[in-house]
RNA sequence: GCCCACAUAGCUCAGUCGGUAGAGCACGUCAUUGGUAAUGACGAGGUCACCGGUUCAAUUCCGGUUGUGGGCUCCA
């Protein structure tokens, strides 16, 4: 047996083949030894108990990272199973991965459970960690291993072995009376998981495919001890607080009936939110070089046959019937448009023609998936088709881009872009696919924008950028697309006439900017916890009398606002002070007002920006100009002093 | 669509191990004229989501429907 050098931090380390980190752990001068919990060889992970039988460059994995969290969380997956097989012995076990804030296990239960067993789960969960059991790893031939399984009735672990590769190696690992089949790496041992908490119970189909059996998965998370786990619990509270469901109600912007499932009735309050958002949304347009359209909801279905959305989309369009005509509901924009681009004669000289339509969609969801705004059957969307020459399309990708960055960077998001590849549903040729994609991405070389790639989720017509949006709690939401089409204006037979005077093919860029209204304004309400800029708040300022006395002068001062064109209440009701106070914020109202004998006196008015920063007094044109100034800069609340 | 859970006053929620229900806020009336997050009293308001079944009796138990919530390919 061969001595094998270990090079850590530069420093050469002899380990005899075969044997595990740990034996070697001891005599090393390195400091947070309690920290490690596994290792990297020349790229290979091991754990800790492992044994070892190649020499090379080890980058140790410490339990204050990224990574040795998801270690942790695989971990408590096992401690999880280990638990669950203890209290329904007859469960038969699936698959168990770390996620990106926990974990989950997925299990085909004889009896249904439910969210009350996930405290008695948890109980038997920190049991195990308190016996602080080792984890120990061994291999097993495939047969032997099928065999095991078969034996123990686990179906689901017959086909993970079966449909792994005959050449992999076949790795256990066993932790007090729990045997599982995995990958690894693991925690040396289960007392590790110090800090663990169950958080939902759901079904999941296995592999995810809807003709497969639908287990029950449990969502769990882990900590190595109670402080970030309760930092975590506190931001699942903080994104209840925002969530734009709760606000939206709250704030009345907008409601949800049951007679319309997924779709949404706007408020008066929810429709300024909407109205002022498109008013930026026009002007940055206008500068942009586009002018807007409308074409209209429901079209006949030869048009839907002949754009490919009846081959492609069907399932998602509603349709109905005229005059014994079948009709669709448009689920998109785009065939209506292509209608206008063919009502005239196009010169090379007119490109790029940048066409806006803000069109209201409709597109069946599944039931299960309906989510407030943020997932509807029907949104309006900030829609736009670019018809220009093959040479434009970098240039008009890299406008789009700029724009977008324009809008977003009013709103303050954070956001990463995406580059969708051609989905297994499709039209068009493969060249057209290619010279597509390359186009797309040599759009993000050249504007040296970072992106990653997303196989098989283009639109069935084209390749696509996606704009994924993250909100202040760090989820992320999909907003503006852009997206190549070289199908439709062949489809459509859509043509220009070129330089030579031959006719010749446009190509189409299909964009969003905020991709759903719907979902955008959500986002906002989350965004901004209820709290918006100046620019967008429903009531930008209430004006409270004192008493009755102070009535006359207060609804002077509020008329003198509402000529200013602020959107403004005057609350004169016979409440005290406090009471009127706490009422404007709790509605998030960005300015308040307070008129009393002083202020009538001295021609001021006394200001309190929400969020209790007293303003003091100030004159009433003072107050105005400050206002002016902040809704023309479309300040954000994190903006101002 | 599928799995699990939930549905009680306008809102947020109690409650009934089967005998037709309660609080706070909001709303109305009255009193109070109050300086920066809730003045007090009184009052009105509910076929307990809908449709069936079991029962002397169902908001409660059972089944179905509708809606809502958490999920449904991040490779053992």
């Amino acid at each position: 047996m061969g001595n094998l050098t270990l090079s850590i931090d530069g420093t050469n380390v002899e380990l005899e083949s075969g044997r595990s980190f740990t034996s070697v752990l001891a005599g090393l001068s390195i400091g947070n030894k309690e920290k490690i919990l596994g290792l990297y060889i020349d790229g290979t992970l091991y754990d800790l108990h492992q044994p070892i039988g190649t020499g090379g460059t080890v980058r140790l994995v410490y339990a204050d990272t990224d990574e040795g969290l998801g270690i942790l969380r695989h971990s408590t997956s096992h401690i999880m199973a280990q638990a669950v097989r203890h209290l329904f012995p007859d469960v038969k076990l699936a698959i168990g991965p770390s996620i990106k804030d926990g974990y989950y296990y997925d299990f085909d239960f004889t009896e249904p459970i439910s969210s009350h067993d996930l405290e008695r789960i948890e109980e038997e969960m920190y049991k195990i960690v308190e016996e602080d059991q080792r984890f120990e790893r061994f291999t097993k031939p495939r047969e032997e291993a099928l065999q095991l399984f078969k034996k123990e009735n686990e179906p689901y672990k017959v086909e993970l072995i079966e449909d792994l590769p005959d050449e992999r190696e076949l790795s256990f690992y066993k932790n007090g009376d729990f045997v599982d089949l995995c990958r690894g790496p693991h925690i040396p041992s289960t007392g590790y998981a110090k800090a663990l908490k169950l958080l939902s119970i759901a079904g999941a189909y296995w592999r995810g495919d809807e003709r497969n059996p639908m287990l029950t998965r449990i969502y769990g998370t882990s900590f190595f001890n109670a402080k970030p786990l309760k930092g975590y619990l506190n931001r699942i509270e903080e994104a209840k607080r925002r969530d734009h469901r709760k606000l939206g109600k709250q704030l009345e912007l907008f409601s949800f009936h049951e007679e319309g499932p997924g779709f949404a009735f706007w408020l008066p309050k929810g429709m300024v939110l909407k109205n002022k958002l498109m008013e930026f949304w026009r002007e940055e347009h206008e500068k942009a070089g586009y002018v807007e359209v409308q074409t209209p909801i429901i079209l006949k279905k030869d048009l839907w046959v002949q754009s490919g959305h009846w081959e492609n989309y069907r399932e998602n369009m509603y349709t109905t019937e005229i005059d014994g005509t079948p009709f669709a509901i448009k689920p998109m924009n785009c065939p209506g448009g292509m209608l206008i681009y063919k009502e005239k004669i196009h010169s090379y000289r007119d490109f790029p023609m940048r066409v806006g339509e803000v069109g209201l969609v409709h597109r069946h969801e599944k039931s299960g998936v309906l989510h407030g705004l943020f997932r509807v059957r029907s949104f309006t969307q900030d829609d736009a088709h670019i018809f220009m020459l093959p040479s434009q399309i970098k240039e008009e990708i890299i406008r789009v881009i700029r724009l977008t960055e324009r809008i977003y960077s009013v709103f303050g998001f954070s956001y990463h872009l995406e580059l969708s590849t051609r989905p297994d549903k499709s039209i068009g040729t493969d060249e057209m696919w290619e010279l597509a994609t390359g186009g797309l991405e040599e759009a993000l070389t050249e504007i040296g924008i970072e992106y990653e790639i997303s196989p098989k989720e283009g639109a069935f017509y084209g390749p696509k950028i996606d704009f994924h949006l993250e909100d202040c709690l760090g989820r992320l939401h999909q907003c503006a697309t852009i997206q190549l089409d070289m199908s439709f204006p062949e489809r459509f037979d859509l043509t220009y006439i070129d330089q030579d005077g031959s006719e010749k093919r446009p190509v189409v860029i299909h964009r969003t900017v905020l991709g759903s209204l719907e979902r955008f304004i959500g986002i906002l309400i989350e965004h901004y916890a209820g709290r918006f800029p100046l620019w967008l708040a429903p009531v930008q300022i209430v004006v409270l009398p004192i008493t009755r006395d102070h009535s006359e002068h207060a609804s002077f001062v509020y008329e003198r606002l509402k000529s200013e064109s602020f959107r403004v209440e005057l609350d004169d009701r016979n409440e005290k002070l406090g009471y009127k106070m706490r009422e404007a914020e709790v509605a998030k109202v960005p300015y308040i007002v307070v008129i009393g004998a002083k202020e009538i006196e001295a021609s001021t008015v006394s200001v309190r920006k929400s969020g209790k920063k007293d303003l003091g007094s100030m004159k009433l044109d003072e107050l105005v100009s400050l206002m002016e100034d902040e809704i023309t800069a479309r300040s954000r609340p994190d903006e101002l002093k």
